[in-house]
DNA sequence: TCCTTAACGAAACGATACGTTCCGTATATA
DNA sequence: TATATACGGAACGTATCGTTTCGTTAAGGA
């Protein structure tokens, strides 16, 4: 990519991390999880390994790297019903995830599984997207939307775990109106059981 | 574990599939997806690597193998009422993968991110399970529950999602009461919006 | 100005797993 | 009895692992 980078002096060299994420970034792209390496990421970023093992000691660390580097907060619309929020958010997040970010997360989700160091990030970034959902559930309960003492904490995760799925099931370009109707207004007839 | 095993002649033998995919199961509960490797577990079970290749000809089908080998259909129970169903539901399918199996379908969740042959095979498993749902929605429908022409297809998937997320969190003690009263009576307020 | 310190790319190390290919042995079937 | 095929075992070359060593570069304190 660029010319041969050396030692800056005894500090961090911004353009050997740069080179570095950049080279993940795109071999995950390509060849998704299996093709990042950490050889293989030296080699495009021609960066050493031991500079890659000084400042990311896993691959697990590579990889949230990669995805914190390019995460970012998306702001919540208030279209004035919860049923109009959820569908925005969920539009979102998949109009998100089917861009490069949505295989990164994707195996950021699979890394999980078996490494509880990428287990533990994900579980901190989960709480926080959690609590960035909040206002949405204020703003409902405000114009009285919400029964007093809602399950928010159940009715966050049946959201985030429909968006999930759509992502690990690779069926991104489902109609978020549909998957909003189905949360925010329940199954059953009203008045019946 | 056992004596040493030979060929029984032109054809498989059962013993040594069956010492394989002991011994892959014990691994992957032992040390995740990680420890599962060819090596290991032609170590483990004592037979040859060609003996694996032959019959699993990646660590992929392997998983599937395992995984196929422990699966049995739950019968979903007639409660009397949607919410009832789906508790009940949630309940067995979170016990069920409280349990090893459970380690091994999360692997597998996993794998099909990276592994297409083995999300080829989890697509097809899921669209059985989502067709043995089918029953508890008609009983619904049959009840007055449901209104005529109800999103069946989301309404699974925002199911089975759930599901997915509470394995995928680590968060299988969680009520299934709460989570299907909030699948099924939706979030809001009857009567406002 | 000199010297300590630490990061850099490059190369090599032993260890492990990969997938394949032989081998000698065992046995059902033609 | 000959053939075909499965078995466990061992070895092969390749790839990645994580670590270490090397010569270099340059900032910052003495």
């Amino acid at each position: 990519m660029s010319d041969k980078r050396v030692s800056i002096g005894p500090k961090r060299n911004p353009q050997s991390e740069a080179a570095i994420l950049d080279a993940a970034t795109e071999l995950l792209a390509e060849a998704g999880i299996a093709g990042l390496s950490m050889e293989a990421v030296a080699r495009k970023a021609r960066a050493g390994k031991a500079t890659l093992y000084r400042w990311w000691p896993s691959r697990g660390a590579l990889l949230l790297a990669v995805y914190q580097r390019q995460k970012r907060v998306d702001p919540h619309a208030d279209t004035g019903t919860l049923e109009g929020d959820v569908t925005a958010f969920l539009r979102t997040l998949l109009a998100h995830w089917s861009r490069p970010e949505g295989q990164v997360f994707r195996h950021i989700l699979a890394a999980a599984q078996g490494d509880a160091d990428v287990a533990e990030a994900l579980a901190t970034y989960r709480a926080a997207r959690a609590g960035a959902l909040r206002p949405m559930f204020e703003r409902a309960a405000a114009r009285g939307e919400l029964a007093p003492g809602a399950p928010l904490a159940e009715m966050t995760s049946a959201l985030i775990a429909l968006a999930w799925y759509c992502l690990l099931t690779d069926d991104l370009d489902t109609d978020p109106g549909r998957l909003a109707r189905v949360l925010v207004g329940g199954w059953t007839v009203p008045g019946t059981g």
